[in-house]
DNA sequence: TAGTAAAATGAACACTGTTTAGTATTTTTG
DNA sequence: CAAAAATACTAAACAGTGTTCATTTTACTA
């Protein structure tokens, strides 16, 4: 009774064929510059055929969402080897800031696009960003049992520091920084990582 | 010879017709979700018409940016009356975010939008976001002045706080505290805010 | 009033996401 | 093996998008 195995694989490797093509369309144009015929022309299968794969487009979204933020709690996986908390701590800010750079349109579905957040915070896709979320939250705590960030609820103090690594990074990757000349944006956004090194190092 | 000259108006007046109706539609349903022929049938006249008075759907965008900035400009006006630099770039805080939550669909266009950026900064468009963020500045330089934020440049100070505010509006507007329960989310803003205020009053 | 310049438009083009009715292809059953 | 049932796939259509252009309507001038 292997037949219906091999039909659910079949299905299985079919959606993954569509997902890598989209991925692949994804990063380089965009998740709205990329259209359903677009895909279905890469896969060489006909539009309609998708939709027997995936309900809607968001339903490839909310794929490629999970997808990301796989990939980014890889990135930030190197940082495991610094035992110093807080110094993990910057350099989990170091590896946020170069990921957004690397991959400016995971980056998108993960905390910029309206796209695909009316969805249901239980799904699978959802599971590797609140591993993220939980990393971060954890090691502030483990900052305050070194003696950092005294008299601080961790959870606030999380979402803060998150909060401003988001505010630098999406204000400059959806180019909110055209205020500083072109050779200074850089350069602005280095030294306030910087500055905010040094808060948190004296809190 | 007043026609040249009336001629000019009529064509200035359509331009801000066009802009009021689309500002109204773009408030209520958001920009991408508003059409050249809806635009077109609440002012009633045919599509093709908008586009001699606009080159395309992007311009419309530049303007509705140059109008939020200077709702924006107004809206933080009243915290000229404060005396004091420190609580006025506070009171300053409090209405980014009331803003933020007031008017989602500007503040979008504003800082969040891909879609006008590609466009020149010396624009008209661009004036009173240039205004907003000189204002900031100037604040914070003031503030060290009277005393804060010492050995802290105070380009880079802005930027930080810009951007921690950004952060969590943009986080907040696009969805991305579903981690937090439903109930938690003001209250995690609010507390946040309120960190971030003792963090600057000790610096 | 005829002629010209300006303003407005209907219709089209090339797209978009999505649905449906119908055709191939496989698999199951008699 | 042949017929029937189930599955996989697709062409075509629908309703929408931004945008362009030839054509018509309107307004002004000589």
């Amino acid at each position: 009774m292997g037949l219906k195995e091999r039909k659910a694989r079949d299905r299985e490797e079919m959606r993954e064929t569509i997902l890598q093509s989209a991925h692949q369309l994804f990063v380089d144009k965009g998740f709205d510059d990329v259209s359903i015929r677009n895909i279905a022309e890469a896969i060489e299968y006909s539009p309609a055929t998708i939709y027997l794969y995936f309900k809607d487009k968001n339903e490839i979204f909310y794929a490629l969402h999970g997808e990301a933020f796989k990939k980014f709690n890889e990135f930030m996986s190197v940082i495991a080897e610094i035992k110093d908390p807080f110094k993990r701590l910057i350099k989990m800010g170091e590896r946020y800031m170069e990921f957004t750079f690397q991959f400016p349109k995971y980056y998108d579905i993960m905390f910029i696009m309206q796209a695909p957040m009316d969805c249901d915070k239980n799904s699978e896709d959802w599971k590797e960003g609140e591993v993220a979320h939980c990393q971060l939250e954890n090691l502030v705590k483990e900052c305050q049992q070194h003696g950092y960030f005294k008299n601080k609820d961790y959870r606030t103090l999380s979402f803060l520091i998150w909060s401003t690594m988001h505010g630098m990074c999406s204000l400059a990757l959806r180019d909110r920084m055209k205020l500083y000349e072109e050779e200074e944006r850089a350069k602005m956004l280095e030294k306030s990582f910087k500055m905010l090194k040094q808060i948190l190092s004296t809190m």
